[in-house]
DNA sequence: ATGGCGCTATCAGCATATCGAATAGATCCT
DNA sequence: AGGATCTATTCGATATGCTGATAGCGCCAT
C-alpha cells in the first residue's frame, strides 16, 4: 500500500479547480499563493502525473485531474462525515431567535444553514419582529436570543456595523419631490430614527407616505415610485437602486447590530448559537 | 468545514486496533513505538474524543473508536482507489511465475491478491513444480520468474529464511518407530535434502515410506500415522502437529528462499512482480 | 511598441511539527 | 523480587511547510 494521500493537498486541489486559479484558491484554503503553487507541485510529484494545465489566466484540470477531482471530493466529504461521527455534538433542543425581518430575509439564511451543518440536532425557531419589539419579547422571556439594531442611548455590545442607504425606484425620481415622500418603518425602530435624524439634521422637509413593520411593504411603495426609504444595504433588493448625496439626499449613519441574550436561557444550544452568530456576524462585517 | 483528517494518523489507528497494541502497530506503519503513541494522542486531541482504551497488555477501541474505525478504513481504501486512478499502471501482459506447491498453497494467495490490487491489468500464470524442476523450466524459457528453495552449493540471492519442521499425526507416535518412517519429497528437492542431511548428522536410521512431489500426498501419509515428514512451517496444515527435539528428532535447518529471473523476460510486468515479491517476501520474514 | 496587470514559479529564511532514542512508570507473570 | 511487556513522556535533531519577495510570462489597453 502506498502512503495515504494528504487531504490538505486535495482540499487545495479542489479549490484551485473550482476557482480556476491558484491565486483565488489561496484565501479559500488560508494559504498564500506561493504555498498553493508548491502544494500543487508537490501533489503532482507525489502521484507522478500532471493534474493541472496552467494557462496564462486560468488553471484547469487535465483528463487525469478530472478523474482525480471526483476522488478528491469524495475523500473530503467522507472526511467530514468521519469528523461528524466522532465529534457529533450531543446538543439537542431549541433556540428561540428573534431577528428583524430584513435580516431574516437577507442576512440569516446562510448563517443558519452553516449552523445547522455543525449542529444538526439543534432546532432554531425564528421570530421576526422589529428590534424594539424583540427587546420586549426577550424581556418577557419568550426569546432566548435576539439580533437587534441599536437604538440611541441603548446599551448594546455592537458586533457589527451595517451600511444604511437610501433606496429609490430605478424608474422614478421620487427624491425630487417636495416635501420628500418617505416610507418608514414603525415608530421606535432604529432604521426609522436614522432616517428622521438625518432629514432633521439636513433641514429637509418630508412627508411620511407609508409606515410599516414590513420590509416587503416598504419595497413595494418605493418600487412604485411613491417614496424613498432607508434600508440596510444588505437588504436592498435588485428591484431598487441605491441613491444618496448625488441626488440631494442627506447621508445616513450606519446601523449598529448586536445580540441580546436572555440570561435565563442557559442551555448549551443557546450558548452555541450565540457564539456562532457573534463570530459569523463579526467576520462578515 | 473542519481541517481534513490526516490519513497517516488513521492508518496508524487502524494498525493499532488490528494488532491490539501500539508496539505491534509500530513496525507495520514504519514508525517507532513512541511516535505511534504520540500520533494516537494527537488524533484523539484533534477529534476531541478518546478513541482507544489502553489496557496493561492490549489496546482496544471504545464505542466512538469503533465507529471511527469504519470511517478510517473507508477513507484509506478510497485513498488507495484515488492513487490507483491517477497512477494507474498501464502495464498489461502476463507473467509466468513458477512456485513450489507448498508455497502456492500457503504463501502465495495473499501476495498475489495484493499484487493484483495494485496491478489489475497484469495476469499472473502460476506453474507449480518442485524447485529443481522450476530451475529447469526457467532455463528452458518457459517461465519468467520462479520462487525456489536453495539447494546446497547453489548460488542464489536469498530473500527469505523459512523455518522447516518435523510434522506428525496428532494421534500416532510414528517417530518412535525404528527405523524412522519418513515421507519425503522427490529426489533433488531441497526439503528432501534437508531431512536426509539432518538424519545423517544425527545418525538416525530411517526408512523412506513415501516419496512424492505432492504436498497433499505427504500430508495424507503423515496424517495416517505412517510416517513423519519435514515441511516448511508455514505449510503445516491444522491436521498435523509439529514435533521436534522433544520427540527425539534431530533439528532441521531453515529453508532459504530466493527468486530466479529469466534474463530474457524483460517486460515491465515481470519487473513489477519481481520487485513486489522481493519486497513482500522479505517483509514477512 | 510600451507599460501595466494578472498570474504562476522559485528562492531564502524561519517557525514548527514530527520523529527517534532514552527513560520512567505501570502491570503482569514466574 | 525480578524480568518482561507495554504505554507515556522528554529532549534534541531535523525535515517540512510556510510566508514574503521577486522573476518571468502572457495578455491587454494605450
Amino acid at each position: 500500500m502506498a502512503a495515504p494521500l494528504d487531504l490538505n493537498l486535495l482540499k487545495t486541489f479542489v479549490a484551485v479547480v473550482e476557482t480556476g486559479s491558484l491565486s483565488n484558491a489561496a484565501p479559500r484554503v488560508g494559504r498564500s499563493q506561493s504555498a498553493v503553487s508548491m502544494q500543487m507541485q508537490r501533489l503532482e510529484d507525489m502521484v507522478g502525473n500532471q493534474l493541472l494545465v496552467r494557462g496564462p489566466r486560468t488553471v484547469t484540470p487535465n483528463a487525469i485531474g478530472e478523474d482525480f477531482l471526483i476522488y478528491a471530493r469524495r475523500l473530503l466529504k467522507l472526511s467530514d462525515e468521519a469528523w461528524a461521527s466522532v465529534t457529533r455534538p450531543k446538543e439537542t433542543g431549541s433556540v428561540r431567535l428573534g431577528v428583524p425581518d430584513d435580516y431574516a430575509a437577507f442576512l440569516l439564511p446562510p448563517v443558519l444553514s452553516r449552523f445547522a451543518e455543525d449542529h444538526p440536532l439543534v432546532t432554531v425557531e425564528l421570530v421576526c419582529e422589529q428590534s424594539t419589539a424583540l427587546v420586549k419579547t426577550l424581556a418577557e422571556g419568550r426569546l432566548d436570543l435576539a439580533i437587534v439594531t441599536r437604538l440611541p442611548e441603548q446599551p448594546l455590545d455592537v458586533v457589527r456595523l451595517e451600511r444604511f442607504v437610501w433606496v429609490a425606484s430605478p424608474n422614478h425620481v421620487a427624491w425630487q419631490t417636495n416635501p420628500l415622500p418617505v416610507a418608514l418603518f414603525e415608530p421606535g425602530c432604529a432604521a426609522r430614527m436614522n432616517v428622521l435624524q438625518a432629514l432633521g439634521s439636513a433641514d429637509r422637509s418630508y412627508r411620511c407616505t407609508y409606515s410599516s413593520a414590513s420590509l416587503l411593504g416598504l419595497v413595494a411603495v418605493v418600487q412604485a415610485g411613491l417614496a424613498v426609504a432607508g434600508l440596510a444595504q444588505r437588504s436592498v433588493p435588485p428591484s431598487l437602486r441605491v441613491v444618496g448625496v448625488n441626488e440631494g439626499l442627506p447621508a445616513l449613519p450606519d446601523l449598529e447590530i448586536g445580540i441580546l441574550r436572555n440570561p435565563l436561557s442557559a442551555t448549551p444550544a443557546v450558548e452555541r448559537l450565540n457564539d456562532f452568530l457573534r463570530r459569523d456576524l463579526a467576520q462578515r462585517a
